[in-house]
RNA sequence: UGACCUGUGGUGUAACUGGCAACACGUCUGACUCUGGAUCAGAAGAGUUCAGGUUCGACCCCUGACAGGUCAACCA
């Protein structure tokens, strides 16, 4: 989708969220300010959903020269932590985003939420109630039937005044009183039968210690930190679109400036889970190797996977923005990536499941130094040389003894390239005697086609990617596949949950061979191994032993044809 | 059976606000190639959940069904 709006002109296609903001400003609302903010709670990490969020939060900000704040909602000291807050940055900075010195938290407002409350009690719509958790709860009613209101309901001003007050001087126990908005029990929407505002939690809070006992709840807190910070469009998601009129209500009576809340569905893959509870049952039950196992949606973890931050934003604006629920394909997620690392990986060559074999006429004890291409889709990558010696590896998926047609590989007789070497002609196959498993294959090459290129002009049809045994370097590489054998993980037969469609092939580790230039080689970089898959170091890299992690595998359009 | 929201190819989004549905991914052909990668060319695939209505004309407006989602935490 074409960024046009800078240059003034109609753009076609848009979505509702931007829709609307040309709207605003069209229309000159909010002095033609665009001012987004990005709220997450410090109490787990990021995924590819946020992402999204990020994305659009963020992206909306840079595209209409709005501003966009990073806004911890902290406002329940038991659930949160500085350990996700720093993670949450990290993230959000990997992205390329920048939130400059605008990083703010719900808890730099309770100072003014206390008094935005004072102003509610005194207009007599905010009260406090002795019920227990129970109480309320059975006094709320159900969808269909209305609730009781509270004994409470009624109080003075004064009274309310003053138990608040002492509510905040830590006078009562957890859970023994709150503060409740005087809405409406019997009104269809749950949200607006009286909700609390405030209740007593006395513990210590990460940012203001042990300042307050009493917590401001998430409806009570989102909407007023917005108008503090002059948030002009306060993007979320689809399940707080019933917690609008409750937004926009405290807005209304405490009577300060109201930014508008937009709803949009969240991101879903397929493959794979996204709500943060299933996230942490499986990194705490041990189902994967933490947060940023390279198998998790989590940013860290595509980030370990060797996702990029470009393909992620791509993929985010590609995916669009509405309300309507959603599976996105994780196919579409790849082919970001694919296309991302097209561009950007350095080509390499590693054997993954080697086959030895022998060069029969190549000289006892030669070897040579062959120039290969880094990147053809990048000349400034330049080039490097590669070792060649009489016994190589190639892969064992590169011969096979009886070849159906159309197997352009290694098979007896046949000749094939060996990248940036020589043509190779199969002379003959070595068995294990019981087992009758090929060990080796011996092999003629032809000294006038080094480089890859037989003067006298014949063709062959296949080109494999090998490795010098004497040169190679062993490495181990970890192959990832979807976590989830099912489509949908969260939709679960009749006494199943989503754990027991884990894949238990989501994670293969084996030893390969590479080439020896990534023994020194830009650990950050992404590579590809050519004809495998995009590769990159893993952090458990050593200088004892080179770790890679299969981030995404290449097109495999032999795979498809031999499947069928 | 309450309120609110949403229904367009397999998937995700469009359709200049009423002029007989477009793009991307995926799928399938074929070309090219020192990666069976990349690239290029092409094809199949929806008549817009359904039924009425308004209109010369409806994916778009109205009515009613049906389907899906969200909401009953002192979580966010």
């Amino acid at each position: 989708m074409e960024n046009t709006a800078k240059d003034g002109k109609i753009e076609k296609g848009i979505h509702f969220i931007h829709q609307i903001i040309e709207d605003d400003l069209k229309n000159g609302k909010n002095e033609k300010r665009i001012h987004t903010r990005f709220p997450p709670e410090p109490n787990g990490y990021l995924h590819i959903g946020h992402a999204k969020s990020i994305c659009l939060n963020f992206g909306t900000a840079e595209k209409y020269n709005g501003l966009c704040n990073l806004r911890f909602d902290d406002t329940n000291p038991v659930k949160e932590d500085v350990e996700y807050v720093d993670s949450i940055k990290e993230d959000i900075q990997w992205l390329g985003f920048s939130w400059d010195n605008r990083e703010y938290y719900a808890s730099d407002y309770f100072g003014k939420l206390y008094e935005y409350a004072l102003i509610l009690i005194k207009k007599g719509k905010a009260y406090v109630c002795d019920m227990t958790a129970e109480e309320m709860s059975n006094s709320r009613g159900t969808p269909t039937v209305p609730g009781k209101e509270s004994h409470w309901r009624n109080r003075s001003v004064e009274e309310n005044l003053d138990l608040f007050e002492r509510m905040r001087m830590g006078e009562f126990k957890d859970g023994e009183k709150t503060l409740r908005a005087k809405i409406d029990m019997a009104s269809p929407n749950m949200h607006m039968r009286d909700p609390v505002m405030y209740r007593i939690i006395n513990a210590r809070h990460h940012r203001t210690g042990d300042k307050w006992c009493i917590y401001p709840m998430y409806d009570y807190a989102h909407g007023q930190s917005d108008s503090v910070e002059s948030i002009t469009h306060s993007i979320c998601t689809l399940e707080f679109e019933v917690h609008r009129p409750l937004y926009d209500w405290f807005i209304k009576e405490i009577g300060i400036y109201a930014p508008r809340q937009i709803e949009f569905a969240r991101l879903n893959l397929n493959y794979t889970v996204m709500s943060k509870r299933k996230l942490l049952e499986l990194v705490k039950e041990k189902y994967v190797n933490g947060w940023d196992d390279p198998r998790m949606p989590t940013i860290c973890g595509l980030r370990r996977r060797g996702y990029t931050p470009e393909s992620i934003r791509n993929f985010a604006d590609i995916v669009g923005v509405a309300k309507r629920d959603n599976a996105i394909d994780v196919a579409l997620l790849e082919h970001c990536l694919r296309e991302d690392l097209n561009k950007k990986a350095i080509r390499v060559m590693g054997v993954l499941n080697p086959l030895k074999v022998v060069i029969d006429n190549y000289p006892e004890g030669k070897d040579e130094l062959l120039d290969a291409i880094n990147n053809p889709e990048d000349e400034s990558a330049g080039k490097r040389k590669v070792p060649f010696s009489k016994v190589i590896y190639i892969e064992k998926d590169d011969f096979m003894e009886n070849p159906p047609k159309k197997y352009f590989r290694l098979s007896p007789g046949n000749e094939v390239r060996l990248r940036y070497a020589y043509f190779i002609r199969c002379t003959q196959v070595v068995k294990d005697e019981k087992t009758d498993d090929i060990i080796e294959v011996h092999c003629t090459y032809d000294p006038a086609s080094k480089g890859g290129n037989s003067p006298d002009g014949r063709k062959v049809q296949g080109t494999i990617h090998w490795v010098s045994a004497e040169y190679a370097v062993k490495a181990e590489v970890r192959l990832y596949d979807r976590l989830f054998i099912k489509e949908n993980p969260d939709d679960s037969e009749e006494g199943k949950d989503f754990k027991d469609y884990l894949n238990p092939d989501s994670l293969r580790i084996i030893t390969g061979y590479v080439e020896p230039f990534l023994k020194n080689t830009d650990r950050d970089m992404k590579y590809q191994f050519e004809r495998i898959g995009y590769f990159c170091f893993d952090k458990d890299t050593s200088p004892e032993k080179l770790v890679f992690n299969r981030t995404v595998t290449l097109k495999d359009s032999w795979a498809k044809m031999a499947a069928k």
